[in-house]
Parts: structure tokens; C-alpha cells; sequence
DNA sequence: CTGAAAGCGCTAACAA
DNA sequence: TTGTTAGCGCTTTCAG
């Protein structure tokens, strides 16, 4: 009474070894006779085998990877979609048997070094990280990664560290596709300028270098008139990019470099400026939108949060389940937003979108 | 010493019954006490628990989800990141028990009707289309939707009939916002002319309509010189485009709406014209990088067609296997490539990626 | 009404 | 070098 065989079973009867024997010649393992796998290959190919991938991937799922999360939630703007990436993709990877555990932070750079350790002592096999403060996160990631936790920064890097990989849009090609940008929107020989939040973060200090650099390459003659630092308060932002609209009256264009755009729209209006000087600015939120519509804002460079967040958890979830290497930098190209696209982002399109905090519970209460 | 339990077997174990009581009330099975029921509902629900889907398939051994995919290998260029996407997202989804099945067709719209028959008689579940004819194809996919085979268009819709969804890049979309660029790059008054591959083609038609409507609203006093007709010849192309040049010496921009740009890079060089003439281009691929750097190219409309191809097995992948609704459309923004940014892309990166035939045919894990 | 147990096809650890 | 076996999480059948 034979029985149905299927896979590698029927291939074990038909070459009469054992399944084990099969799965070693179809791996290429090692400790099989050589003369023995290539009957079981030929075989393989007459029936023209396929392996069942939802068995496989059952098999393999014994590990049970566990993802840790640290990011933070504000500024609402960019995290917000950064997590909802994380979330969307975790939908998808749940069903792998990846779990995740998050742990927010409030802030970038506030605390994540507590939140880092709770989550590298919790067990989990690996970590996605917004490293706020590199110097005092490398020693623990360096450590985590030492124990065998993979670490991924997405967004802002530690790259000193020995992070498995990193996710980002970097923030000197931010700053280079703007100058490219503005040297083609102005004609030549124009002054521009610069308002960054403060250049004691790399990040702003990044995007203003690369600014700098490509800018004068793309406008012949054209010169950088100043640079200005917000500092991320409305009122500074506001009050320098006014003085310095009338300080220099011949001033062509504007890179802000910080999410905080909204003063210096304002700004340009009360100088009456508005759609006259090109204004290029980074990311996106729904706020925006009218100083678009009403040509003030002319392009903005768009970072792709939802997509960072997504790229980092099937990275790591890739890696752990299915032993993918880690590609070392993945670097996103910035998206550009203009008026006739505006409407097909995310950050538009449900403005009103709420961080759900009910996602953030993922441990099982041991209540029965 | 308690077992690290997951899936029906936590809930049974928390609810304190077997797991064969937990699966009648999880599928709404008769023969279960009411009350019972409710609470393996309740704690389901507190664990937040999905099943998995690569179990489900194996057990129930009727093949997971079945996808069929009919797109076509020409051209290279677009097709082959198409494709490339499709295959990524495959290989995750093939985790959750889904099986793909892939039926090329050499060329658009070039019997991609039998191709489509085929698969909707192989018992797929769900197709992913190009729909390269739509008239011919819409009475098939019409047929397919009326048997429960949902079908996603991806790049090219088949707008007037009953496809689940489609993923692209709205042709319109393409041209408004290499017009809005073009109103920025040139001074007022300016005049730009279109290069077209056939205007008999719905994509490029409405590519050159999205410009002609948006360029003249960025650019005050901007017109129109004219639209040249390449029909995706070479000679034709650089022909034509080289006549225009002379024929209106005050030419300030071109947009070219079909990747068939090089033969214009040539005629522009030949009148001595690169980098004079603002070239906003369409798609991408290994060929035009040199233009990009000299110059000639000031900047190309993206499509993303690894995403599209991504985003088509995704979107079907969620809905097989999770019931998720379709959306009705998915628009990408098209992405914008320049000089700064144009390492970033995969067309660049591995121009050499060849379409390789063995990922058709599922295949034995190779040797290490 | 509920529990126990046998697979689905594959991987991996352990024996022989 | 090869065979055996214990699961992976779920469905299904057969006893209680």
C-alpha cells in the first residue's frame, strides 16, 4: 500500500535514501556522497520538483524573531508617517510570526538610550533605532550588536556605530538636490539663502554643506548671501527671515532646510515677497499645503518617512527570517513635491491621521 | 516549566480548552457553546491574533493564493524594473503560502489577450496586468472579475472595465509636472515644444496634454512652439527634433514623454545646443546617465516601476490572503531625477542587470 | 459540545 | 555518510 507521496518524500522513495539524505543533496549540504546527490538532482529535475514555500517558511519560522522599535513621536510631521511605515510593514511581517515590540520615545534624543537598553535586555533579536545622540547610543549599539542584536538605524544614523545597516535619505544629497534645484529656478548671478534650524546638528549642518557645494556649480555666479538659524522657534524663524529679506532686496531664493518653513512663508509674505523669491523647503505637512497652492512655496524636498519606516522593518525582517545579508547604507532618493503633485502624498491626503497609541501595547497580559 | 505557545495554541492555553475548540470558534463552526466562543473571541482579540497564513496553506494543502502575472519583457528599460519589483515582493509573499504564476509576453500589447486567457484558466486566483490593448482585453478581464479572478493593472489601466485596481503613474500627472518644472527652469515668456513618441497613444497624449496645460500657467507668457511625432524611431526622432531646432532658434525647453530621449540628446548636441535648451526627459535607464552629467538632461520623470511592480502584488497578496479591500486606484508620484540624485537609482546602480530567466521557473536553492 | 491526534512538506538536530 | 525524529501552526477527523 504505497502511500501519496509528495516533495521531497516522493523523491526519497523514488531514490530510495531517506528525506534528510534529500534535503542535503537539494541544499548542497555538506556530508553526502557526491555520486548519491547527483541521482537525487536528476531525480529532482525529472519530476521537476518545487519545493512548497509555505512549508518552508513554516519550518523555518521555529526562531520567532522579535524586532524591537525606538523612535520618537515628535515632531508629529515626520514620525508619524516614519511610524506608520513601521506599522504597515509589521501588518505583513506579523504573519511571518515576526513580532515587534515598540518602545517610543517623546522626543529625538531624549531618552533612547534607557529605551535602547530595556529593549536590548528584552530579548528581542534585533532593533530599529532613530538614533538621536550617536555618541551616547555607539557604546550601546556596539554592545547590542556584540550579544548577536542586529541593529538598524533609519532616519538619523550613528555612524560610527556598528549598525547592520542604516535607512535614510542623506541629508547632504537633501541639501545638493536643493541647490541643483534652485541654481536651475534663478537666473544666473542671483543671491540665495539658507535658514536651517541649527547648525550644531549634523543633519542641518549636512543639508547646508551640500546646499552650498551644489548651488554656485548649477547657477553661474550665483552666491550664497547668507545663512540663517531658526533654531526651531516660530518667532526667531520669522524675525531673521524677515530682517534678512531687507537686508538683501536683491535676494532670489530660499532653501529651508528644517521642517519649520511655516514662519519663513510668512515672513515672505509680510515682505509682499511671496512667489517672487523661490522658496524650496523639506519635508511635508498638511499646513503647507495652501503656501503651495498659492505658488509661495515652490518645491519641496520630501524625505519619504512612510517609506523609511517600512524599508527598515523588511530589512530586518528579511535578515532574520530569511538570513538576507544586510546591504550596509540604504540611501532613498528624496522625492519632490510641487503643486501638480501635492495631492498624491500621504501627509496630504488624510491630514488629520492620529497616532494610535493602542498599537504601541504589544506584550501578552499573562491574566487568564 | 510552561511551552512558548503562539497562535491557537496561546489562545487555548489562556481560554483553558484545546485548540480544536479555539479553531470552531475563531471560524464561527458549529458545535460550541455560545459563551464559550465569546470568550476565545475576547482573548483572540486581546492578543491581537492573526493566523498564519503559511501554516493555513500547508494544512489545508490547497495552494495558498495563486497569482498569475502577464506583463511584457520589451521594453528593458521600464519592463525589466517592473518585473524586478513583482519578483521582490514574490518572494515575501511566497512566505505566506502565496504561489505566482508568470506568463510574459515578449512585447506590449502583442498577444498578451491568449497570455491572459491562459492564466485565467490555470486556476489562478487573482492577475496582475499590463494591459497593453485595453479595448481587446477588457471584455477578458471583464469575464475574469465576473468568476471571482480579481485583476490589478499595473502602468498601463484598462480604464473602462471592471479591473479590482490599477497602479500607476497618471500619464497627466507626468506631464503637469515636467510642465510646472519647465515653467521654472525657463524665463517668462518662454517657448518649449514637446517630443512625443505617438500621439495615438492614450499614455502619451495625455502626458502631452498634462504639459500643454500646465507649462503655460507656470511659465507667464510661456507657449507651446510645438509637438514632434518620433514614433520611437531613432532616425525619425533625432531627425525631427533637429529640424524644430533650427525652425525656432528662441527654443528655451523640450520635454520628451517617451524614453526614447537619446536621438533628442544627439540633435541637441549637433545643433550645439546642450545644456542651452532645458531637456526635461521621461523614465530612466544606464544610456542616459552621461547626458545627465554634461548637462544636456537638466532632469527626468520618474515612474518607479520596481514600485509599481511591488505595489500590483502587494496590494493582491493583501487582498487574497487578508481580505483587504481594494483601492480603486493607486497613483504614484512620479520621482525626479537630476544629476545630484541620479546615483540613487537602480537603473544606474546595476546596469548590467540582466532578466533572468531561471526566477520563472521556481527553483531549487542553488549551491553555496 | 469538547478533546485528542494525525498529518500538510520542510528544516534541523541528533543518532547510527 | 546516512537515517530518524521532533516540531512549525493550522485544519480535520474521530472519539469521548
Amino acid at each position: 500500500m504505497k502511500k501519496n507521496r509528495r516533495g521531497i518524500h516522493l523523491i526519497a522513495e523514488l531514490a530510495d535514501v531517506s528525506i534528510g539524505t534529500v534535503d542535503r543533496a537539494l541544499h548542497g549540504r555538506a556530508g553526502i556522497n557526491e555520486s548519491t546527490r547527483q541521482r537525487i538532482l536528476q531525480i529532482a529535475q525529472q519530476i521537476a520538483y518545487t519545493p512548497n514555500l509555505a512549508a518552508r517558511a513554516l519550518s523555518a519560522s521555529k526562531t520567532g524573531a522579535r524586532i524591537g522599535v525606538c523612535m520618537p513621536r515628535e515632531i508629529r510631521f515626520f514620525y508619524d508617517q516614519l511610524w506608520s511605515g513601521v506599522l504597515d510593514e509589521a501588518r505583513l511581517v506579523a504573519q511571518l510570526g515576526v513580532q515587534m515590540v515598540y518602545r517610543p520615545v517623546q522626543t529625538l534624543g531624549v531618552e533612547d538610550a534607557e529605551a535602547f537598553k530595556e529593549l536590548a535586555q528584552s530579548g528581542v533579536n534585533g532593533i530599529i533605532l532613530t538614533a538621536g545622540n550617536p555618541q551616547g547610543l555607539k557604546p550601546l549599539i556596539d554592545d547590542a550588536e556584540e550579544k548577536g542584536i542586529r541593529v538598524v538605524c533609519v532616519s538619523t544614523d550613528a555612524p560610527e556605530s556598528r549598525r547592520s545597516s542604516i535607512v535614510c535619505v542623506e541629508p547632504s544629497l537633501n541639501g545638493r538636490l536643493a541647490g541643483e534645484l534652485m541654481g536651475k529656478f534663478v537666473p544666473s548671478g542671483s543671491q540665495v539663502a539658507v535658514v536651517a534650524g541649527m547648525l550644531r546638528a549634523e543633519d542641518h549642518r549636512q543639508k547646508t554643506a551640500g546646499f552650498s557645494e551644489a548651488f554656485p556649480r548649477h547657477c553661474p555666479g550665483g552666491k550664497i548671501a547668507g545663512v540663517i538659524e531658526g533654531h526651531e522657534d516660530e518667532d526667531e524663524s520669522f524675525q531673521k527671515t524677515f530682517d534678512l529679506l531687507g537686508r538683501v532686496p536683491t535676494l532670489a531664493g530660499l532653501y529651508v532646510n528644517t521642517v519649520n518653513c511655516l514662519p519663513v512663508c510668512r515672513a515672505l509674505g509680510a515682505r509682499g515677497l511671496a512667489g517672487k523669491i523661490k522658496l524650496i523647503t523639506t519635508d511635508l505637512f498638511a499646513e503647507m499645503s495652501p503656501y503651495f497652492e498659492a505658488g509661495t512655496i515652490t518645491a519641496s524636498i520630501y524625505q519619504q518617512p512612510h517609506r523609511q519606516g517600512q524599508m527598515a522593518v523588511r530589512l530586518m525582517a528579511d535578515n532574520l527570517t530569511g538570513r538576507l545579508p544586510f546591504p550596509p547604507i540604504v540611501h532613498l532618493s528624496p522625492g519632490l513635491v510641487m503643486s501638480s503633485n501635492l495631492h498624491l502624498f500621504r501627509e496630504i491626503r488624510h491630514a488629520d491621521l492620529k497616532f494610535d497609541d493602542s498599537v504601541l501595547s504589544a506584550g501578552v497580559s499573562s491574566k487568564p
